[in-house]
DNA sequence: ACAGATTTAGACAACGCTGACATTTGTGTT
DNA sequence: AACACAAATGTCAGCGTTGTCTAAATCTGT
């Protein structure tokens, strides 16, 4: 149990009997180092265990560090995940190491974690906004730290973002819908995340009015209330009086409430989901899709592309939703 | 587009007037400082939008940071994510935060990711061991930095470990279904995780020895080839002259298969998964559950127990497993 | 064989912070 | 008013690395 210190460039030297900054040489790979002392150098690090210390480097270099931060709200829905694993994977091309940190979905926590990080001197920032407002972000944008917003545009900061087709995509599902004859659509989201279920909903009150159908208010579950859970919100759906023929939902925690509602249902009730899940093939349900690494390593490459040219202009991309049909949207309504 | 630099301690004093010592008591909250300079400091700070360099301040407390890595084979993986949340959530309330890296579940790069996670100085080191062999993380080991290996115990090396009740979990649901008749129960899995489906795996042997049933080989589809998907495996122990009248999944991706494939099966097939999954229960699907998160919690706490006291012995735990019946797995074997 | 170019190696300081220690200022006691 | 003692503040060096500069060793071509 002995807790000997760690080695360190100068503890190498002495033992390769060269000076510390030969080692240090070899390990930043800079050249200029015969072959010889390499391997007399190598072979000294390698008996004492030696680690470069990439805290001493950083700070050397002024503060320009490998990871880049990523945060997110909750790390418990799927759907920030795949995100993080596209965002892992773009980076570990470059070398860089992504660091998570959660907000627990507090707008208050943000800036403190926020905060943390740039303490840590992270290269870049990716995040999806919880807060309100980002404007603290300004000076570290300033700085030079690329900002990237992700799923939701930031407020009062100029940053790059990388948002999906949200109305576009929630229109294609509800004409898909309007198409075969539904004009009775219900829509259910929780609005946890407000900018894309306001956004898919525009394309929903949008695809309707296109066949006339313009009071909506009815059909619309948009509960702040965490406690509604969404099976509650199709069952009040299903429970009005003139109730609808399809129900589309805002996002995959919706689609899930609506499955377990929805199925072996007498009249089937036509359903499209937001969010592609598992297995959602075997139910046959239908769901606008988008490919949610694509989403993590969009932002991750803009963030990258920021890092190499700072001068660049700020970016606002739109990763494209795809309807897939299989079967549940596919429901005709009762004649 | 100014690039200015970023303040540092001395900015700070200069500007309010004092000792860059007495800025950092301010920031290090170490107390001994009086409230009206204390107020001028901040004030100060905020001005230049000072943020305190971490870098230089683990450097010179020794190479401690508040980061603890966690390494993971493949991020796609929804089980890996539960686990990063658990982790993440406990670090969380002691301050630390999480860096996550993945291997790509490739052996050779296990050892590469973590050198350079040690070359960052983590604090601890949470790992799903990919390679057999982690003997190379011995030396730090003993340097004082707590190894946790999730998911499997680590070969070669004295580590924490915290794993599943595997053998027990699969043994009791085997035990389930002999209990209503079964004999010709299946077995598939994949086999990336070879420590757990082994376990697994001699679970669903036992279980059917106290039965009597010794010859199970027909029945164990654990193909190595990742070609072959789980749907195949499932349909060629359907296509069996003598096919089970019951299968278990040694994980999730097993269940997906399964479900995929047995549904709307004219004399069902009974069916038990290993990892609860999202709409297990609107589909009832009988699983062998655990808590996912706890799993993340557990490790994080070994690391930071033995961050605490460091000469604390190695613990080995394993987080319970319970059977929860939905109906698949109650359907008793045609007569 | 020799000047000049080039490659290899070392000395030194500094990145931003804090621990150890020194010094000043304030408070309470008699 | 003099003293002991605590609180507030400052000085300085060094954590492990690398950029800059300089010196020595080695390689060119004629």
């Amino acid at each position: 149990m002995t807790t000997q210190s760690r080695a360190t460039l100068a503890d190498v030297a002495r033992l390769a009997g060269v000076s510390s900054k030969t080692v240090s040489r070899v390990f930043a790979e800079a050249g200029n180092v015969s072959a010889d002392t390499r391997e007399q150098v190598l072979v000294a690090a390698k008996r004492l265990r030696f680690r470069p210390n990439n805290l001493a480097r950083s700070l050397r270099r002024g503060g320009v560090t490998n990871t880049v931060a990523f945060v997110i709200g909750d790390l418990t829905n799927p759907f920030y995940f795949h995100v993080a694993a596209g965002i892992e994977r773009e980076l570990a091309l470059r070398g860089l190491t992504m660091v998570l940190a959660t907000t627990d979905d507090s707008p208050d926590s943000e800036e403190r974690v926020v905060d943390a990080l740039i303490s840590q001197r992270v290269r870049a920032l990716l995040l999806i906004p919880i807060a309100d407002d980002q404007s603290y972000l300004e000076g570290e944008r300033q700085l030079g730290t690329p900002v990237v917003s992700v799923d939701r545009p930031a407020r009062n900061l100029l940053a790059d973002s990388v948002v999906l087709q949200n109305r576009l995509g929630m229109a294609e599902a509800v004409r898909s819908l309007t198409a075969i004859g539904h004009r009775k659509i219900g829509f259910i989201s929780n609005p946890s995340a407000m900018y894309t279920q306001r956004e898919r909903l525009a394309g929903y009150r949008e695809a309707l009015r296109e066949v006339g159908v313009v009071e909506t208010a009815q059909w619309e579950r948009l509960d702040d209330d965490p406690d509604i859970s969404p099976e509650l919100a199709v069952q009040s759906l299903l429970d009005l009086p003139d109730s609808p023929t399809a129900i589309v939902a805002g996002n995959n925690r919706g689609s899930a409430g609506a499955v377990r509602v929805l199925r072996n249902l007498k009249p089937p009730v036509a359903f499209i989901g937001f969010d592609d899940f598992e297995l959602a093939d075997a139910l046959g349900i239908s769901v606008v899709a988008y490919d949610t690494m694509e989403l993590g390593r969009t932002a991750a490459r803009l963030a990258l592309d920021h890092l190499a040219d700072p001068g660049a202009f700020t970016q606002q991309i739109e990763i494209p939703t795809r309807l897939i049909h299989r079967g549940s949207g596919e429901i005709l309504p009762p004649r």
